[in-house]
Parts: C-alpha cells; structure tokens; sequence
RNA sequence: GGAGACGUGCCAGAGCGGCCGAAUGGGCUUCACUGCUAAUGAAGUGUGGGGCACAACUCCACCGGGGGUUCAAAUCCCCCCGUCUCCGCCA
C-alpha cells in the first residue's frame, strides 16, 4: 500500500508511476478526491461523536423529568452520529479500496517499457561452446531420466502435468543445493527459518498478491487458507502488527520452503522438464530494514544471489527488470539468469525486489525511531525486500551446463561436500 | 470433532453500562540522595489521527477482530480468530 499523504502532496510523482507501468494514471486523482471525502466524513462524525459525549455526561448527572427530557433531545442526535459513522465508514472503504489497487511507487532508475525493455546490467561467465567441444547438449530432462534423477510421468501420473518426483541424484542435487544456500545465508548472518506454506487471506494479501483474482495462487476454500507461491509471504507476515528495532540493523531471514504456484496463464509454455512446474523448493532471502537502507540492501541481496550463482559455476546475466514487468508490490526488481544450453537463452533462476514500505504498511509493521529526549520515539512503516538463493530450477541450469557428451554431469566443487564427495553424477 | 475457561497498556493484573484510555504492582525514563553498585524518595511513562505554532490545550478512534443492543459499551448479546484445560480422533 502506498502513503496516501505523500500521493497527495506529490500526485505528478504517483501518475508518472503509473504511466511508467503502463497502467492508468486516473486512479491518482481517484484517491485525492477519495481522501478529501474520507477527511471531510470523519471530520463531521467527530464532530457529532463529540457533541453527543458531551450530551451523555449531561444525561448521566441528570434525574427524574430532567433526565427523560435530555433522553429525547439526545436520541435525535445518536441518530445523526450514527448516520455519520455509516458515511465515514463507506468513505473509508472506498478509498481503501482504490489504494489497495495501486501498484508500489516505482523507484527512480528503473527502465520503463514492458516484459522486453529489460537492461542488461552485466553477463558473467560465457555459455559453453558446445560445437567446439563436438557434442550436441542434452536437455535437463533427457539428462535427468539418464541419471535417474527426474521422472515427470509418474509425476503426472499421481498429480498431473507439471508435477514430477526428484529421485535418487535428483533429490539429493536438490537437498545439497538447498543447503549450500541456507549455510551461506546463515554464514551472511541471516535466521534460518523454515515457513507454513499455508496462510491466511490477510498475511497472503498483505504481502501483495491479490486472493481473489491473483490466478497464480492455490486456495483452500473450505479452508480459507491458500499457499504460497513463496516463504516471501510467510516471512513478510512473520512480524505483522509489530513495531520492530531496526537500530542494531536489518532483521534478515532466510525461509526454506515448498513453493505453489497455478501457472494458470502459461499453458504450452516451458511443458518440458521441471523449468516451469506447481510444486518446487525454495530458499529465500528476506529482509526488514529502514527506508533510507532498502536500495543498499537490495545491491546486497543481489551480491548474495550472484556468490551463490558462482558456487555453482553457471554463466548469467543481471537484469533490471523494466516498470511495466514488476509486480504489484516491487519497487524495483533485479533478476538473475543464467544461461540454458538447449534453448540458446537466459532463463530466471533468481529475483531480488525492493518492495519499499509496500507490504510493511498493507502488514502494519513499523519500526521505532529514536527520539532526542530518551524517550520513546515516534513510529514508522519499514522496507521490505526479498530475494531468491536456490530453486529446484536451478536443477536444470546446473544439469544442462555441466553435462558431459555420455550424459554424465560433473558436480560443481561447492556442492561435493552436501554429497559425499561425490564428483560427477554418472549414468545409470 | 465435543465440553469448558480465558483474551485489558512493555509485563503481571483489577475493572457496578456513564465520573475508565483504564486501579494496583513490576519494568522503563528523568530528578534527588549515596564514594561506586544496590537500596530509597519524587515525577513521568500507550498508539494512531484531527484542530493549533509538530507548544500549551483540546477533540476523535482504539481494552483480540467484526457486527449488534443502548442516549451511552472494556463492561450486555452474536459471529470469527487466538490461547489454555479436559475428552475423543489421528499422527
């Protein structure tokens, strides 16, 4: 949610956000004259409230006939009061309404365009050359069955399409990659933590994904619970309704969790293999700081993506994703992607994003400032960012690129110790 | 799933429907006293929003959340959420 007193006093800031999304800049001048109506309702039902306050003292030192006479005077004026509270209340919903729509105040910097108008910040490492080494590369999945490591059709087979079972090299490739992420984290001082993937309508909404339409997300209706597409949502709820101390630093978390997501609007795209799946594992980065803090935090968040990045030896790229491609609650968005033998491109494998006090004001977490007396200081929304460490799709970045021509694959040197030693996954 | 108890400020814990934003104790802050610490005494100590000079003062909202009854609700009624105890069931 974004500060309404600062789209007041700022509206050219908040339209050319919204201009830069590609989305309707109207709604800027919707949510002032809301607020106006808003402002003006609460101030007549407070005036009202205070009036018949007054009347109820009088009313309760009052007696006999006295007392009866008051009660009728008065009981025109609850009338009133309570009509006021209606409008109030309506005047309240509606503008609430109009800000939980808005998207996140986009950062300055940011490219503008849409999906394609991505920057290219920096490419690290180069593709192998596969015609010079004389051999054709395999894909993940074809290396994958070849190892014994990935089986989609009995995935689909008990859960259907996009589903599969990590087996054998697979699971533990999977497990081992996981925890090299979270043992750097931890190393980087974050608190390991591992998540619900179920949460309330409240915690998933206020993170930025809207429950009722957002057509990525798993419901349980008989429930009403739904599961997340990421321990982001878990993590970024962890201290709702908390006022957090920042002045020791950031509070970082690193969640380990399973990931759902519909992948409704993506049918026949990426039907292969375990690139673009509803059921994967995850270990996110997640951190509480200070507005002031968030952009050097957010270039932190993302170092961290690319030390994991090299650990594993894949070539990638660094974008910084355009106005028009960020989602409801992003600021900003840098992702990492790293290079896909087979299909010749660059597929995401992390996504780092500074949400800003977005989700911070929607969960109501704020922090203490320090104040000049001693005492205690006013209170204020904190920034909330988030960032990927490892994903099952890693899987088939790491499979792809260190493959051998029998379709054998050698294991990055910073994995062997998660697996035994084990130096290259051979073929069954 | 069944039965019951409870949910108040940083914590503990009171609170006949009006004089309760809320007793009391602890904690915390400041001052005083003390060679230091401790102890003691005094004062202060919720959050958000509005008026106003972001002062004094004052008004509104908030006693888990949401509705309702009433001129008036922390206090009565209903629903939801949560915690605890007992029973059942299943890991």
């Amino acid at each position: 949610m974004i500060d309404v007193r600062d789209l007041s006093e700022n509206p050219e800031k908040y339209r050319a956000s919204q201009k830069a999304r590609g989305a309707d800049t109207s709604v800027v001048d919707e949510i002032i004259s809301a607020d106006a109506a808003r402002k003006s309702a609460i101030t007549s039902y407070e005036a009202l409230r205070a009036e018949q306050n007054l009347f109820g003292k009088k009313v309760a030192q009052a007696k006999g006939e006295q007392k009866q006479a008051l009660l009728a005077e008065v009981k025109e004026l609850a009338g009133r009061v309570k009509a006021a509270s209606a409008e109030a209340d309506a005047a309240l919903a509606a503008q609430d309404t109009l800000v939980r729509n808005l998207p996140n105040l986009i950062s300055e910097g940011v490219p503008e365009g849409g999906e394609d108008d991505f920057i290219v910040l920096k490419t690290v490492g180069t593709p192998r050359d596969f015609a010079a080494e004389g051999f054709e590369p395999k894909d993940h999945l074809e290396i994958g069955e070849l190892l014994g490591a990935i089986d989609v059709e009995r995935g689909a087979k008990v859960s259907g399409s996009r589903f599969y079972f990590l087996k054998g090299v697979g699971a533990r490739l999977e497990i081992a990659l996981l925890q090299l992420a979270m043992d750097q984290a931890i190393a980087a001082g974050f608190t390991p933590m591992i998540t619900p993937t179920l949460v309330r309508p409240e915690t998933m909404a206020g993170t930025g994904f809207d429950v009722k339409h957002d057509a990525e997300i798993y419901r349980l209706a008989e429930d009403d619970l739904y599961l997340v597409g990421t321990s982001e949502v878990a993590l970024a709820g962890y201290h709702g309704d908390e006022i957090l101390d920042l002045s020791d630093g950031p509070l970082r978390y690193a969640g380990w969790s399973s990931c759902y997501r519909r992948e409704a609007g993506s049918h026949g795209k990426d039907t292969r293999g375990i690139i673009r799946v509803h059921q994967f594992n995850k270990v996110e980065m997640f951190t509480y700081t200070t507005v002031e803090e968030a952009a050097a935090e957010h270039q932190r968040l993302l170092a961290w993506e690319e030390e994991m990045l090299a650990k594993v030896e894949l070539p990638y790229r660094v974008i910084d994703t355009a106005a028009g491609d960020l989602g409801m609650s992003a600021a900003r968005k840098f992702d990492c992607e790293a290079w896909v033998p087979t299909q010749g491109a660059y597929r995401e494998l992390t996504s780092t994003s500074n949400c800003t006090t977005f989700q911070a004001r929607r969960l109501n977490i704020r922090e203490r400032m320090a104040s000049d007396d001693g005492g205690k200081g006013a209170t204020r929304a904190v920034a909330t960012l988030n960032g990927t460490l490892a994903t099952t799709r890693w899987i088939v970045a790491i499979l792809e690129h260190h493959q051998n021509p029998d379709g054998s694959v050698n294991v990055p040197a910073a994995l062997r110790p998660y697996l035994g030693g084990l130096e290259v996954f051979p073929v069954l």
